[in-house]
RNA sequence: GGCGACGUAGCCAAGUGGUAAGGCAGAGGACUGCAAAUCCUCUAUUCCCCGGUUCGAAUCCGGGCGUCGCCUCCA
């Protein structure tokens, strides 16, 4: 089945054809770690987390690279108030970030750091420089935007009708002021590398083409991240790396649309976010996914709790008929649902869609199940709800039922007072139950009990 | 001002020419000692508005209105 998707650079959806066949090579902008983060961010990493195992469970072999920017403005004035050094700032909101990522269920994937590759960005604008697209000025090396016609094609905005109404950066040294920083001039040691044009550290955009390159090589398959890096980040990232190539470093670029709250673009400076642990505190981890992976990823998607809330409940759902079908089910290779599932992700990585199909193979399963199906029909649904979710990264954990707490001595005793229909008996042992955060349900094979 | 999206039920959200997926919430019914779970039926004659193309449009075209994103740090 061919894999299409919506490449921004053409504007249209187009056929997934890996440059090194069976192999898809993916590079994710990552976070710049100068704070914890929010729910929007991690809209993106689950997308493209999930977007990677959909391409694994495909056939293709799948390197993905998602990379930590760890020096920036943010980063070092956060060093400077807390008197610490760059280091172990990015540190700490680094392992927040893999705390979060853990419990969210983000796969393994090559997590390079930006100050792991300065000198590769040295060599990077160096060769820039020798090429005539960058030029020095009082110890900085900015990137001449005019000397890339190509400018704006990523972002179909000409760089001349980019201005109007633009704030202008004004910096000393800018020969124009659509041109950006390679290289910073920076005077303190403690926040610099040393480089031909003096100490400095690096500008924003040059890690991403240096550690893409670095880890992937050039060009590779698919480069993703949020729309609102679209512009100036992946433009300049094309216009910076197209000139050591001789071609866009990336085949496709894949956008996310942002996370909104009431209406607004989630963002920090706003102050409308929501701390992904906080969320973890409310919410299980799966339920977070589920409902990151509601809407297509272009989409525009509302963050209410009440929409959390809905994916909770649609949790339930599964969690519920995985419950009813595994004591029932026999093991299959065949899976419902599953192939109609893929085509959906196969069509630009639909994944409300895909829900969709998840959901009513649910329905099919309960019917099946009322209906008292064959252990082998069972076990085709089983089969199939149990890939879907593992795809999604949404398969409800199942409690541990072996624990030797007497909750099983407890539901055996109140079957026996319903056997001889003693129910008062078997309603204290239910509210008995119920205080251990244990749920009993009665079924025609017997009780069936679950920790809530 | 420029560029780009979007506007589908109470809520979330698919669907891009053939007569409205799915989830949540709600109502009724079935099942049930209780409880839960589950199933069935119902809840948008209609897809922001107005025109147009077409045998036929939520889907294409034109014009409005509204919302959002980017153009400045940003997933």
């Amino acid at each position: 089945m061919s894999i299409r998707v919506h490449n921004t650079q053409s504007g249209r959806i187009e056929t997934l054809t890996p440059i090194h066949p069976g192999e898809v090579r993916i590079y994710v902008c990552g976070p710049t770690v100068y704070d914890e983060l929010h729910i929007g961010n991690f809209r993106c990493f689950v997308i493209f987390d999930t977007l990677a195992r959909f391409l694994r469970q495909s056939g293709y072999e799948v390197t993905k690279v998602q990379n930590f920017t760890d020096v920036d403005d943010r980063i070092i004035a956060k060093a400077k108030a807390e008197k610490i050094s760059l280091r172990q700032v990015a540190d700490r909101y680094i392992d927040l970030y893999h705390r979060d990522a853990r419990r969210l269920g983000i796969d393994e994937q090559i997590e390079p750091r930006a100050t792991d590759h300065v000198p590769q960005m040295v060599a990077h604008i160096e060769r820039l420089i020798e090429l005539g697209h960058a030029y020095v000025a009082d110890g900085s090396v900015y990137f001449s935007v005019q000397s890339f016609p190509a400018y704006g094609q990523l972002s179909h905005q000409p760089v001349d009708e980019r201005q109007a109404g633009a704030r202008v950066e004004v910096e000393a040294g800018k020969r124009a002021p659509e041109d950006f920083a390679l290289w910073k001039s920076e005077g303190d040691p403690e926040f610099s590398w040393p480089s031909p044009w003096g100490w400095g550290r690096p500008g924003w955009h040059i890690e991403c083409s240096v550690m893409s390159a670095d880890h992937l090589g050039v060009p590779f398959d698919i480069h993703g991240g949020g729309v609102d890096l679209l512009f100036p980040h992946h433009e300049n990232e094309i216009a910076q790396s197209t000139p050591l190539v001789e071609q866009s470093p990336a085949r496709i670029w894949m956008h996310n649309g942002m996370l909104t709250m009431s209406g607004e673009k989630m963002s920090k400076s706003l102050k409308n976010t929501f701390r992904v642990s906080d969320l973890l505190d409310r919410y299980p981890p799966e339920a977070i996914r589920l409902f990151l992976l509601s809407a297509h990823y272009r989409s525009p998607l509302a963050a209410e709790l009440e929409g959390l809330d809905q994916a909770k409940a649609a949790l339930r759902r599964i969690e519920n008929v995985l419950r009813r079908l595994r004591p029932m089910a026999a093991p299959s290779e065949a899976k419902e649902g599953w192939d109609r599932f893929l085509g959906c992700l196969a069509d630009d990585f639909n994944t409300a869609e895909a829900q969709g199909v998840l959901f009513e193979t649910v329905r099919q399963a309960n019917t099946a199940l009322d209906n008292g199906a064959k252990p082998g029909a069972l076990g085709r649904y089983l089969a199939g709800i149990e890939a879907m979710c593992a795809l999604l990264g949404v398969t409800p954990k199942s409690a541990d039922e072996n624990a030797d707490d007497g909750v099983a001595e407890l539901v055996l005793a109140r079957e026996t007072a319903r056997a001889s229909r003693d129910f008062a008996l078997a309603d204290r042992l239910r509210q008995q139950l119920k205080d251990l955060g244990v749920v009993v349900e009665d079924t025609a094979q017997g009780s069936r009990w679950y920790r809530a």
